[in-house]
DNA sequence: GCCAACGTTGGC
DNA sequence: GCCAACGTTGGC
């Protein structure tokens, strides 16, 4: 059984198409800092799950594809170097405070799903993304709400 | 650039 | 343990 998730990125940042580029593809999800999404990342993630990569801060902000977990929770090395913008001392390498996953990409959507468009698709009422005032990073996905986003991303051709 | 919503910090 | 102040996120 595997779970489905969605991620978020300022495009500036880092957006599906660096992913793209990445080596084999692949990278790892660190500077996580807020518990929520932590504890998510540590009890929850796990290899073979789904994620929906949605670009944040940007125009249109949207779910532009699909990732695989490839490598379930583990500490996040950042938190451990002081030179790095994610060092927080409390962490050690025995004991981390912040956890990273990696992920692989899949495929990008020939059409966003864009957040407009997301609200106006029946089923999502519920759906975390949408909620007001809502700033979490890493985010479950339910089972049927993931079958309406693919769905939709199928449709948008 | 603005502002609402939220999470975290720190004084008490 | 409460809550005000602050910093950050994210939509517009």
């Amino acid at each position: 059984m595997c779970a489905y998730w969605l991620f978020k990125s300022e495009s500036s940042v880092f957006s599906i198409a660096d992913l793209q580029k990445s080596p084999k593809k692949t990278t790892c999800w660190n500077g996580v800092r807020n518990y929520q999404a932590r504890n998510f990342f540590r009890d929850a993630v796990r290899k073979g799950d789904l994620v929906f990569f949605y670009h944040s801060n940007t125009d249109p902000n949207a779910i532009v594809g699909l990732c695989e977990v490839v490598k379930s929770g583990y500490g996040d090395y950042t938190a451990l170097d002081p030179d790095s913008e994610y060092y927080d001392p409390k962490s050690t390498k025995e004991n981390p405070l912040w956890y990273m996953v990696d992920i692989r990409f899949k495929e990008a959507f020939a059409k966003p799903l864009t957040l407009d468009q997301l609200r106006h698709i029946p089923g999502l009422e519920n759906f975390r993304l949408l909620q007001r005032g809502n700033r979490l990073s890493v985010l479950p996905v339910t089972e049927t709400e993931a079958h309406l986003l693919l769905a939709q991303a199928k449709a948008n051709t």
